[in-house]
DNA sequence: CTTGACAGTGCATACGTAGTTATTTAGAGT
DNA sequence: ACTCTAAATAACTACGTATGCACTGTCAAG
């Protein structure tokens, strides 16, 4: 048998409401009573039903993340997501889904909880799905998805800066040919990045083609490898759509010979950890991850209910990492 | 304002419990006002909630999931057991903390929530902090934490097995010297991990002293590779105690000029995605964490609420990369 | 035609809390 | 001593659903 703020009432000798107010308006209660009921809670080993709080007062303090199931960027996002939640008493309730046409299913059990917020995450929700999801009493954030623009409030990194940073960094290395191997070519994160990067390296005379690697995975990136071998002009340096793919591509060029950076740059985009690691040491672009969450959660959990939809866009950093350093120059 | 049962019920002209039961137990109500009850309901956009469902019938379909914030490692088994729910309609709900010091906090919202079952996970968290979850009516299972044994159901890789099969293909290599270098020393795993490894090596008259990364990252890995390095005599072989480690291993005894594997034979254990990556091919253990999910899932649901604890020991599976392949044979 | 079984439905209630309103108590001013 | 006010607490109700119980109607067996 569950105790319940009645049976601490009971033992403390004051009244249910009394109990109630004691742990969510401390303020409002004598101190004397305050320490009668704490212990008689502590005494009887009450805890608060979270669950008849909800129903109550129509909020959960909880915010769900629907995330593709399968992907590192987002593990990472998760991470920080649900550890600054914590930090304010909240939790992270997650909605994996598969791939793109499971994502219904998963919006339909997002209605059934009333959660303070929902984070969109994974560029591959369609446009439909997003609108449906403009309920009322519940603050939706689109998470690194351009799509949603002008749709939903957004936050996301610069895509655009960012791919020409890179793109102009890689440039300043002196390459005269290039190519762009995205993930998805629909996705909208995909085209952003693979225009500004084109864009900034037309601007000094360098073609850069687009292959698409279908899919978001290393195992995408290192099947595309072996395509770009086996084309015609091998580009001098190679601009990964993310991380993930990009390290596919430095294994699957070094497998089929090629040195990285001796005879190909790579980029990569995202700032994933595993690109740090010494054994790729990815030239790639950080997202600010912590500055991002920080932005949803504000949009979240601002009272200021905006007219208009906020739309954050937060710049990345570029980290330069061996496999865009050229020779002992 | 949101739509009710109550006003879904007014629509069609029937009772509130029975738009209830059309939702919950469909089989007790005529075909023909099922019908006319879900047409109301989609006319009003009607979604039950479930937080009064929770409530009501003391199920929340939530289960929780007590994990370190920062772990390749635990980012796959979330990801199995997130899918595994959503297929039966069911969430998870996340409890990160950030180390073992605040496991307190996160045990504490745990207990808030009336969850329908709680995975402890991380081999960090200590017994009493086990033992305080035993409460009623709260299905936990600790999931690959051998110290919760006799304490909690409990659902884990053979880890003493799975370190004797590595060993033994690493003695069959023809080493002479080896060397084990564990996560952290007071994890459980970690002990039993290098007592299996340590044993089978000594079978074959192959001493195993054990070295400290102090942590279970991939930096603590490249450093602990240093110290290697620098040590008096360099073993032949060295077995990491989780892939996470073995991989910065890897990478920190390459920068040190070694090649592996042909200075250096390097296992891992747990079977990550990145350890199949072409860039590294490690020789590891791989979890089935399919099977550990499910088993973990049949405990929680499991209707038969067993006297006993239940202990459910799965065998991993070895998985021989290059970094074991010696020379050209 | 009676009876019993049973499917289908409505009524009423309870889950455990938060907030609203009403009541009591204490403290200050004259 | 007597009001007046503010603080503290109690009584009560609602959040939205699930479910036991009672009731109605249908159908088959006797």
């Amino acid at each position: 048998m569950r105790v319940t703020s009645h049976d601490v009432a009971a033992e403390a000798g004051v009244s249910q409401a009394t109990v109630a107010r004691v742990f969510s308006s401390p303020d409002k209660v004598a101190l004397a009573t305050q320490k009668r009921v704490r212990e008689a809670a502590a005494k009887l080993g009450y805890v608060p039903n979270a669950i008849a709080r909800s129903l109550k007062s129509q909020r959960t303090d909880i915010v769900g993340a629907v995330v593709p199931a399968k992907s590192e960027y987002w593990q990472d996002v998760l991470t920080a997501l649900s550890r600054r939640l914590a930090e304010q008493g909240k939790q992270l309730l997650l909605f994996p889904f598969a791939d793109a046409d499971h994502v219904e299913e998963a919006l339909d059990s997002v209605e059934q909880y009333r959660l303070d917020g929902l984070v969109l995450a994974s560029s591959t929700i369609r446009p439909e799905h997003l609108v449906r999801m403009r309920r009322p009493g519940l603050r939706v954030v689109a998470f690194n998805q351009p799509a949603a623009s002008g749709l939903l409030p957004l936050v996301m990194v610069d895509n655009d800066a960012g791919a020409r940073d890179l793109a102009e960094h890689v440039a300043a290395q002196g390459i005269g040919t290039a190519a762009f191997v995205g993930t998805v070519a629909s996705a909208s994160t995909d085209q952003i990045r693979y225009r500004g990067a084109a864009s900034a390296l037309a601007d000094r005379g360098i073609a850069c083609p687009y292959v698409e690697a279908g899919g978001f995975s290393y195992d995408a990136g290192y099947k595309a490898a072996a395509r770009i071998l086996d084309g015609a002009d091998r580009p001098d340096a190679v601009m990964g759509g993310s991380d993930e793919v990009a390290l596919g591509l430095i294994d699957g060029l070094r497998t089929g010979g090629l040195d990285v950076p001796g005879d190909v740059l790579v980029t990569g985009f995202d700032g994933l950890p595993q690109a740090s690691w010494a054994g790729y040491d990815l030239t790639t672009l950080v997202q600010p991850i912590g500055v991002l969450v920080d932005a949803t959660l504000a949009i979240i959990f601002d009272d200021a209910r905006d007219a208009v939809q906020p739309e954050r866009i937060v710049p990345g950093t570029l980290r330069e990492g061996k496999t865009t350093r050229r020779g002992n120059g």
